[in-house]
DNA sequence: GCACGGATTTCC
DNA sequence: GAAATCCGTGCG
């Protein structure tokens, strides 16, 4: 099975998020072996305009995959303990990426996975794999299952509620009815 | 140099 | 509800 095309991730983030529901990550690891993962949850992160994307503060050391050529990882570590795995989109110079929220466990997963910090863990995928190439090599996305328009729900993106109307955005996707989609986060009484 | 806070998770 | 825990970013 080919990966994706570079023509795929050329695409705008918003698109390309849905396009990827059912697609596989197929990660070859020399010590824990072959680990398969299909995305469920994903969430466009769209261009500098976007407060809740890293890249409206420009590019930095940091950001620059974002910025870079489409098709390769952006791995970041958050909250001093977990890595965020995205799939940059968006022609080289015009930042953006997919985060992967939550997959669904097909091969050698041995912990949970739902949940964007969890899932690195399970696929062990570190900021090693940043910039990494996507579409050759030992972590790669392949398209799998189609997932309907019917069976994609979306929502306001995660945790991003200090990016003002960004935040309103409804640029979370996930597959309807699936147990390993991430559980809203509780809200507090009101 | 140094203070601040985050695309989360877990525990009280 | 808040801690855990690291480092990129912004400002001096």
């Amino acid at each position: 099975m080919p990966c994706f095309s570079t023509d795929f991730y050329l695409e705008d983030p918003v698109h390309v998020a849905q396009k990827l529901l059912g697609a596989q990550i197929i990660h070859e690891h020399p010590e824990f072996g072959l680990l398969r993962g299909r995305i469920v949850e994903t969430e466009a992160y769209r261009g500098t305009d976007d407060k809740a994307c890293h890249a409206s503060a420009g590019k930095t050391a940091r950001t620059a995959p974002m910025f870079g050529p489409p098709g390769h990882a952006y791995v970041y570590l958050i909250y001093g303990m977990y890595d965020m795995f995205n799939v940059v989109t968006w022609p080289e110079g015009q930042a953006a990426a997919v985060l992967i929220r939550a997959i669904e466990p097909l091969e050698g997963i041995e912990r949970t996975t739902n949940g964007p910090g969890r899932l690195t863990r399970a696929l062990h995928i570190t900021r090693d794999h940043n910039q990494q190439n996507l579409q050759s090599g030992s972590l790669v996305v392949e398209p799998d299952i189609e997932v309907s328009t019917e069976q994609i729900a979306c929502s306001p993106r995660i945790g991003v509620d200090y990016a003002g109307t960004w935040a309103k955005k409804p640029w979370r996707f996930y597959v309807r009815d699936n147990p390993f989609v991430s559980k809203s986060p509780k809200r507090t009484t009101t």
